[in-house]
DNA sequence: CTTGACCCTCACATTGGTGTGAGGGTTTAC
DNA sequence: GTAAACCCTCACACCAATGTGAGGGTCAAG
């Protein structure tokens, strides 16, 4: 598919996805006439890619986990520093659910305390 | 306290403080001489704060949480308006929460791959 | 009274992710 | 062939959070 429909897809700008593609978090095939042309997969990975964004990741954070984000990633380049870079992830992301969840817990019992 | 302990003590630096100050996510006094004085309670939120900025909340959202950030805040400005943001916003946590875990998983994955 | 370690405000710089517009090509449909 | 709807690159602009530096107070110890 094209960069329109991808975006039309995924909700983002076709800017970001053009953005995500130029900062390598996301492959893209030339057409002779220049255009894009991506897989459908790349639906499932833009989506991916948003919601770390959204959960305060960097792109360059993202750019090291890539090989997380699809299921159908099997290029396994592995090695011992890079399971070392997934622990660290590891840790991270189990710090920020448990803030998440902390602050999940508040809220809910703000709304449950609401009876005004 | 004043800034500077507050700095060490939370790992934020004094620039990030006043910032916060400043937003209204944190309250300070002022001593005669215009150093900002802060109570204990200024430790625990500033951690909370930091925890959502790294969750990938912007200022202006942990602002409209404030209430829930501490454990003793009991000046509850209810009404249904703010439950219904606060309902919003336990949505938006729960979908990162998700995101989360499921990259957890992959990653976790990948670790367990790492055979070589 | 001076020195050093604090604190203040103001304001410009930087970074990452996006928006937006200019200037220009391609393809489909009339 | 021309209009509409796509696509391209390039480049400037923006916002939020933070760094940093200038210029200047306060205060405790020597």
């Amino acid at each position: 598919m094209r960069v329109g429909e991808l975006a039309e897809r995924t909700g983002a700008s076709i800017r970001s996805i053009r953005y995500y593609e130029q900062a390598g978090l996301l492959a893209a095939a030339r057409k002779p006439n220049g255009y894009r042309e991506f897989g459908p997969n790349a639906v499932e990975r833009v989506r991916a890619i948003r919601g770390l964004l959204e959960s305060g990741f960097t792109v360059g954070e993202i750019l090291s986990l890539s090989s997380c984000l699809t299921a159908t990633a099997d290029d396994c380049d592995c090695c011992g520093q890079t399971a070392a870079l997934y622990r660290e992830k590891l840790a991270k992301i189990d710090l920020q659910m448990r803030t998440l969840a902390q602050l999940r817990e508040r809220v809910s019992e703000r709304i449950a305390a609401l009876e005004c």
